[in-house]
DNA sequence: TTAACATATGAATAATTGTTCATATATAAG
DNA sequence: CTTATATATGAACAATTATTCATATGTTAA
């Protein structure tokens, strides 16, 4: 609970362990990275947002991406992994969709953030 | 717009052409997981977390989370560039803050989905 | 059974990314 | 000015990850 790891003076105590105290679980805040992590690759949002408009076969996702079927296969597994989309079987066509409306929250979630007027621009230093 | 880089031959070539006209922009599907990116990572998180209680300077993060002040820093700096957090200086002290409420619908949206009783489990094949 | 095909997956490679270390900048105090 | 301190940042390194290639699995049709 001392400095051991922080080499500043100025530390505000009672404010770390009131935060502290009201912090998520460990377990609960890297699962949540873990999700985010999901939807942190360009090929996984195209793949999400085409499934937003109806379901897909591996081989269709992969024309309108302009992507390798072993590409989007493993995609789909990590997207699969991550309860984000489940496979329906049909022959040998394998068809993916959403798992869940979840999805659509996270998904406008962020497009709230990206589509907001900017005001300040605080990147560049 | 043909097979080229496809090697299946079930497409769904009307299907394909009618997700394709509805996808969004490619720009915005980018900075989409540009910022899921930003989110996706357990540091961040916890940082994100930290701050919904509170405003604090970069030393408090620093010791709250048992990390460097460097390592802190420069993960303030990321999430300053996605206009995720701002800083307000105060003498030397740099103290951070959400910059938005729409942090906190991302944050929960992703939540909801964590959770979430688990039924199936895809993962596993 | 054999051939054809849709999908899945292991290994390898290239690219990205988080942290550390050293150091720079900026502010306050002496 | 000089010193001390809070924060920022560039470079290097380690770890993670997305794609490709080759191949395996599973299903249909002959």
């Amino acid at each position: 609970m001392s400095d051991e790891c922080c080499e500043c003076t100025i530390v505000h105590h009672t404010l770390i362990e009131a935060v502290k105290a009201k912090l998520p679980q460990e377990e609960v805040l890297y699962d949540l990275a873990e999700l985010f992590k999901v939807f942190g690759d360009t090929t996984r949002v195209k793949i999400i947002s085409a499934l937003f408009e109806s379901e897909m076969c591996v081989c269709d996702i992969a024309e309108l991406l302009h992507m390798s079927q072993s590409a989007i296969s493993h995609q789909l597994r990590v997207l699969r992994q991550a309860r984000l989309v489940k496979p329906r079987k049909e022959g040998k066509v394998v068809f993916y969709s959403l798992d869940d409306e979840h999805i659509k929250h996270i998904f406008d979630a962020g497009l709230e953030h990206i589509l907001e007027p900017r005001g300040a621009n605080y990147g560049n230093s």
